[in-house]
DNA sequence: AAACATTCATAAATTTAAGCAATGAATAAA
DNA sequence: TTTATTCATTGCTTAAATTTATGAATGTTT
């Protein structure tokens, strides 16, 4: 018979702790099935490794010299299989990702693509939640990334900027705005204006700006998806903003964007972790494919 | 689970032969058998290491990496234990023996001949001391083996009896007690005396003899060795006694040897080893061997 | 010395797993 | 489509591992 792992593993216990009982103990075995593995062992090397008396347990000349040679291969052996399944582990998994939904719509697909490719076995759940939302799953453990405009606060968590967006003007085809290069804020308020929910951190700084420049837009509608704002504008509602990554998606909506200036308004859109809380395998993964893309 | 060296050995032959029956034959096992293995396997380290359909077998990006990795844990662990089954199998390891001088000399060689006939491997490192440090030596376990007369006490080792030696006399070839066939402690004390140094067991027993019988010889010369001892009574300067086993030696160099009686002094030669220390492969085989050839 | 306590070995029974033969499912080639 | 090949699955058998209970040996204590 071969020797196994476990017989080794077995011997490398007795000798460390130099009684039947305490070894089988530490191995969880039965202190007779720690006897048969020695005694098989020793039978398959063809010589005793142990002396023992009911009184007495000590290394054999033989298997002193043998003890060493014993670590060395548990070592490797736990350290290869350590490094397999920690690299597995990477491949598969689940991975809870929150981000904004215009970050989501826009920017997560091709991403999400490249990392499938790479991590095939890993199971992604996206949330699409508003930002104040994203910061909270973040902080709760619910979502191990959270994709977002940076807040003017974040206790807890660490964020690494991406890129910097800023807001731009979306006009429908026919607005008089539509032939404009570039829109001002003042232009904006003088068309009929559709505007985020109350609470939304775009419709707090929407309404920061506006009152600074000492503007009164005619707010026609509201609603708390910017798909559906596109829709609106679109279909020559009126006119409103949107963060230049959803530029795309609005266009492809129908709706005629614009830079948007007197102010320009950006704002830093970057991953946030949670602090004290080293990612996953995956997590990380994705959390460095996003520095890359960007970076 | 944990992987086991069989599982380990079923990945190697598979990755080698690239064919599940191929690589079940060369193991000895059923093809379902190496299936399970392999499933096994995966399930213990947490992934795929093979992409398999009905057609095609290949290593996965992890199994090819872990490969070299298996490869290497698989020679170190069958080079581990066939050094073990080889010590074991007595074709190397080492033993210390040690014996007084006389024994080495006069009744060792033949003996290791043979010895080293049966076991070519073994390292051999033979002490010739003293009787008093040959018991030392086996006491501390610097020596596995030690030869030499039995004692009046020996604590904590076991002694074998080999055989009986007897002190015989030796005279210079021209002495006048060369003549007799044997020879009297009486006859030796009339004559100039050559002794052990103090401090000797042989010393103190010649002078217990000596003294027993009222005798007070001429002491012309100590020495330590009975090799110097003998060629000094081989150049005439005077007489002595010796172990019987050193006859051979003794008229090698050229002295005669006759018994020594009125009283015959006799004492057992044999092993010692260490009690609750049970012997090594090597050193079971030479006191075996000592054993036979004695006994 | 005798009784005791401790520790390893052994025995019998049980649970676990390893293994095989037969069969099924998938796929490339004819 | 058919066929041949190859791996996976199933059901069953056998071997191995493990456990509980018990026995034997040997220092220690009284």
């Amino acid at each position: 018979m071969n020797v196994s792992i476990k017989q080794l593993r077995a011997f490398l216990a007795l000798a460390e702790y130099g009684s039947f009982a305490e070894a089988s103990e530490s191995l969880h075995l039965s202190q007779p099935a720690l006897s048969a593995a020695i005694r098989n062992m020793e039978q398959a090397v063809g010589g005793k490794l142990f002396n023992r008396t009911t009184r007495h347990l000590a290394l054999t000349p033989e298997g002193r010299q043998f003890l060493p040679v014993a670590r060395q291969l548990q070592a490797e052996w736990d350290r290869a299989f350590d490094d397999l399944s920690r690299r597995f582990a990477l491949l598969q998994g689940h991975l809870r990702l929150a981000a904004m939904p215009s970050f989501a719509i826009n920017c997560l697909p091709p991403l999400l693509q490249r990392f499938r490719q790479q991590y095939p076995g890993i199971n992604l759940v996206i949330d699409d939640i508003v930002m104040e939302l994203v910061l909270d799953a973040v902080r709760d453990g619910r979502a191990e990334l959270g994709v977002t405009f940076e807040p003017e606060q974040y206790d807890g968590l660490h964020f690494t900027p991406l890129f910097e967006d800023r807001f731009i003007a979306i006009v429908p085809a026919g607005s008089p705005l539509a032939s404009c290069q570039r829109i001002h804020w003042q232009q904006l308020a003088e068309q009929p204006f559709i505007t985020m929910n109350r609470g939304s951190w775009m419709r707090a700084t929407t309404d920061r700006v506006m009152a600074a420049l000492a503007l009164h837009p005619a707010s026609l509608a509201e609603a708390s998806q910017l798909a559906t704002i596109g829709r609106m504008v679109a279909s020559g509602l009126g006119v409103s903003i949107a963060p230049a990554l959803c530029q795309t998606s609005m266009q492809l909506q129908g709706v005629q964007c614009r830079p948007l200036e007197g102010p320009v308004i950006q704002r830093q859109v970057g991953v946030f972790t949670r602090k004290r809380h080293p990612l996953s395998g995956p997590a990380e993964a994705l959390h460095q494919l996003l520095c890359r893309h960007y970076g």
